[in-house]
DNA sequence: GTTGCGTTGGTGACCAAGTCACCGAGGGGC
DNA sequence: GCCCCTCGGTGACTTGGTCACCAACGCAAC
């Protein structure tokens, strides 16, 4: 089995010889195409995933129905908060979908938990992942509770924008995307049009004055 | 060394003998008075805590200043986010201190690693903690995002209350567990009292009718 | 006692953001 | 063309956060 794939991953690459292989036979290259659930409430999640293409988007379904996106898993990272709910009784409460087409490594469970219990490179490379989740979600926590709705969209732009410093996605989305509601979103956008920040239609946003949102996304400086 | 405290922790009672006399002979047990910081950011953590008596408080320390309460450790709970920068590079953001006089079980890294590598029961225990809270973090998001105030301040006083129905709390304490502004507190629990939910005095909050709050916190039907 | 000061809580004015209700402009599919 | 659904815009209102300020309390020094 072809486990070349490992070298994408920085804190896989020093794993011992007998490791590599091992886990490259215990485990599947997977693709599916956009908008297919990954995983999600009331499913427990019988894998890790960790990304070679495409992104997965991850939000919690409220209980009163509306959503919230949680974070972006890119190429390279893994999915790692699924397995707090591999090894763990408790179903996840949150969801994961394709954004884009995804292919993906999948190591089922059991391969997971031998190579946890062989490498402590592997053990090293599943607690980073998890860090950085955790620390994700903290500066989520903290962004909802202290920033400003502008700045927090003004980063969110820049962050979604494409090469031609394009963002396509609707008002609802966005707001989705910030946990806010499409009005503020609407007005806010407005706001940065009259600015001369940003261009608007159908679906789409361009950027017109990057370095007016980066220096509102600037400010309160925190992690950009 | 005495390990007769690892049947206080569910998940551990399976553990094999081998291994319970490995972890009670690897670990330690401290005792550090109320208010004693007990991991802080910039400052690598080197053990994982298991709460024997006491509660932790865990909160963020914002980038503007001020703090917001994350979650709180209670007895038979573990420290268990404090792992994911144990095995990890990065440093902690958040600070944890000690809210009573708390006696905890330490394991040092060394052990920590060990007893991952060797016991399947242990593996399971740490990633079961891990989801636990994790959980609670997409619960605390939730909350954040499409809770009322009043809501909140509702439950969270039920949760404070002592056997007399009495939460030792200043306004300014409550709000950070909210992470609100005081004044928000303030309003809130005069509206209360208007109610005739509470009665106040300088630093307490005494519950005179739970029935109330009780109906309010389960308004919007979550897990309360 | 009383003076002084830091802590705690109360209030009004204002602003930011979420909610509600509604409408009009695109843009397919038929 | 027409229908209908999606997308975006808007005004009125509520909730919550911020700012400025002050009064009441409680402890400690005198």
């Amino acid at each position: 089995m072809d486990a070349s794939w490992i070298d994408k991953f920085k804190g896989l690459s020093r794993l011992p010889a007998e490791i590599r292989s091992e886990l490259g036979a215990g485990s599947d290259i997977v693709s599916v195409p956009a908008g297919t659930g990954i995983f999600a409430p009331g499913q427990t999640a019988d894998s890790l995933w960790l990304l070679l293409e495409g992104t997965v988007r991850v939000q919690q379904k409220s209980a009163t129905g509306r959503d919230i996106f949680l974070y972006r898993v890119h190429a390279g990272d893994s999915c790692v908060l699924t397995t707090a709910c591999m090894l763990a009784f408790e179903d996840y409460s949150a969801e994961g979908t394709a954004e884009t087409d995804v292919t993906a490594v999948a190591i089922p469970r059991k391969t997971f938990d031998d190579l946890l219990a062989k490498s402590s490179v592997f053990r090293e490379f599943v607690f980073t992942a998890y860090s950085r989740r955790i620390t994700d979600l903290f500066t989520l926590i903290d962004d909802i509770v202290f920033q400003r709705m502008d700045v927090r969209l003004a980063s969110r732009l820049l962050e979604l924008a494409d090469d031609h410093h394009v963002v396509n996605a609707t008002h609802a989305v966005l707001a989705t995307e910030l946990g806010t509601a499409r009005e503020v979103i609407s007005r806010t956008l407005s706001e940065f049009h009259r600015r001369g920040w940003v261009e608007q239609s159908r679906g789409e946003v361009r950027l017109t004055g990057r370095s007016g949102l980066e220096q509102l996304a600037r400010s309160s400086g925190n992690q950009g």
